[in-house]
DNA sequence: TATCAAGTCCTAAGTATCCG
DNA sequence: CGGATACTTAGGACTTGATA
């Protein structure tokens, strides 16, 4: 990813940080992360994280659901298959999410996405056409809610190349510690996970 | 009703990337 | 390397919702 992104996505992050453990305003804190400009700011953090600045902090980083981009036409008989493994012996054993993005970051809305209770197997039906990064994250059950001290587990593999009549996989994608230089994950998604899992248990 | 914080939309300008 | 294109950001105008 060009620098410039990279540059945006650790600014976005850090704010989501300030948002979550400060009580400064969406204000103060779009200039302390670089903005100058609080509409650019809150415009961008919706666009990347899924939710405003506000509602982030009041729903303290939980999204209620994650759209998918309707935009692009699914195709009923593209399936994405493979299964999700722990690289490391300390990769996250948590719930795990899998979701095709245009582009290798985290961020915005995913073609498609599923929650797994745990490294596994994993499909993904009704995938548009396209070239897409298949991206899972995995957090340590129990410390979704910590900021900063748990780290998540992240996988990816890509560009897929997606066409109309194939099936794509069996894909293998290994789990293993963020490092410095990953994108950090932009979307609110921990209680997608949670309400993935409640609504499997029922 | 006035004020303020926050959000949306738009345009312009600067910057990055792509490609011949 | 340079032009074309896409992307990013700034900033203004306006709207919305909460609160005094």
């Amino acid at each position: 990813m060009s620098p410039g992104r990279f540059l945006s996505a650790v600014r976005l992050q850090e704010a989501k940080r300030l948002l979550l453990s400060t009580s400064l305003s969406v204000t103060e804190i779009s200039h302390k992360v670089g903005y100058s400009s609080v509409g650019t700011f809150s415009s961008r953090f919706k666009s990347s994280v899924g939710l405003s600045p506000s509602a982030y902090r009041e729903l303290r980083g939980f999204a209620a659901s994650i759209p998918v981009d309707i935009q692009r036409p699914a195709t009923r008989s593209i399936s994405v298959h493979g299964e999700v493994f722990q690289q490391d012996a300390g990769a996250g054993e948590g719930t795990v999410f899998v979701g095709l993005f245009p582009d290798t970051i985290p961020q915005g809305r995913p073609a498609c996405c599923t929650v797994l209770e745990r490294p596994g197997p994993f499909r993904l039906d009704n995938v548009p056409e396209g070239d897409w990064y298949l991206l899972a994250q995995s957090v340590v059950p129990g410390e979704e809610h910590v900021i900063g001290n748990a780290p998540p587990t992240v996988a990816a593999h890509g560009p897929i190349t997606v066409r109309h009549g194939h099936i794509i996989g069996p894909l293998r994608i290994g789990l293993r510690p963020m490092r410095t230089l990953d994108p950090p994950v932009l979307l609110a998604l921990l209680d997608v996970r949670r309400g993935a899992l409640s609504a499997a248990a029922s």
